[in-house]
DNA sequence: ATGCCGTGGAAACCACGA
């Protein structure tokens, strides 16, 4: 089973990218963020003529979360983090598809740091740490992906000497990101590949994309349940090189069936 | 070092993103 996230930065004016992706790649589950759409304007009609199911949160301008699945039920469980009735925003969604217990998410970006928005990033990131650890204690099968807004270490940022105060890399947020995975989840893509070079997102100036000049913020943790069952990991950054794309690149893992 | 680009929505610019 091959399941990808994908940050696509408006899905409406983002379409056909989207769909010849999901076309040549066939993807079995997807999770998308940035819809930038309200509810009624997600693009289900497109999305179901190429074989998609969907259930989404959307949000009039910004964020929105979706997930999509090719031949396979999906059973909504929650949207909304859970640990704050005031939280309006459109950022997490959360299925059990195929035995597997999948979290999309969209980690507020934080920036400008100190400020509130940062504040905000910081208690949105304990309520997923609080929620992640009732996901682990299900003893089930269960995928944390999306864009997390987050560099890990220095190996996952092009210059990690400007980024120290950037809210993407400040030590408090990559300390959130260890705090979270040492509760028991693993990096997919740093399982395998330990040392290479992984971007997911590259700036639209600067001839970020042509320099490299990129970030990996895109993430796919997994409980333990799931650790043996990894097969493969990868991005499809070639597609951050089309026309009209999103600033992010898909990024996806493929499971041994169970 | 920096929203230099790009999106959506409202208004003919602004908020937001990373």
């Amino acid at each position: 089973m091959k399941i990808a996230t994908y940050n696509v930065n408006g899905i409406n004016g983002r379409l056909p990218v989207l769909l010849r992706w999901l076309q040549e790649t066939s993807p079995d589950v997807v999770c998308l963020q940035e819809l930038k759409a309200p509810q009624e304007k997600f693009p289900e009609q497109a999305i179901r003529e190429i074989g998609y199911q969907a259930i989404w949160h959307g949000q009039k301008s910004w964020n929105g979360v979706a997930i999509l699945t090719r031949n396979l039920e999906i059973e909504e469980v929650r949207r909304g983090l859970p640990g704050d009735d005031e939280d309006e925003q459109s950022r997490y969604i959360e299925a059990n598809v195929n035995g597997i217990r999948i979290a999309g998410l969209y980690l507020p970006n934080g920036n400008p740091a100190p400020g509130p928005k940062f504040d905000y990033k910081m208690s949105w990131f304990s309520r997923l740490q609080a929620h992640a650890k009732e996901l682990l204690s299900l003893n089930e099968p269960v995928i944390l992906t999306g864009d997390f807004n987050v560099m890990p270490t220095e190996k996952d940022v092009y210059k990690p000497e400007r980024w120290g105060e950037d809210a993407l890399f400040r030590p408090e947020v990559r300390a959130a990101f260890k705090e979270l995975t040492d509760q028991g989840w693993t990096d997919a893509l740093r399982k395998l590949y330990p040392e290479e070079t992984i971007y997911t997102f590259w700036d639209y100036f600067r001839n970020a994309y042509q320099r490299n000049a990129g970030l990996r913020i895109d993430h796919f943790l997994l409980s333990p349940q799931l650790e043996d069952r990894l097969l493969a990991a990868g991005v499809d950054k070639e597609v951050r090189g089309w026309e009209k794309t999103s600033d992010h690149a898909p990024v996806w893992i493929e499971l041994k069936d169970a």
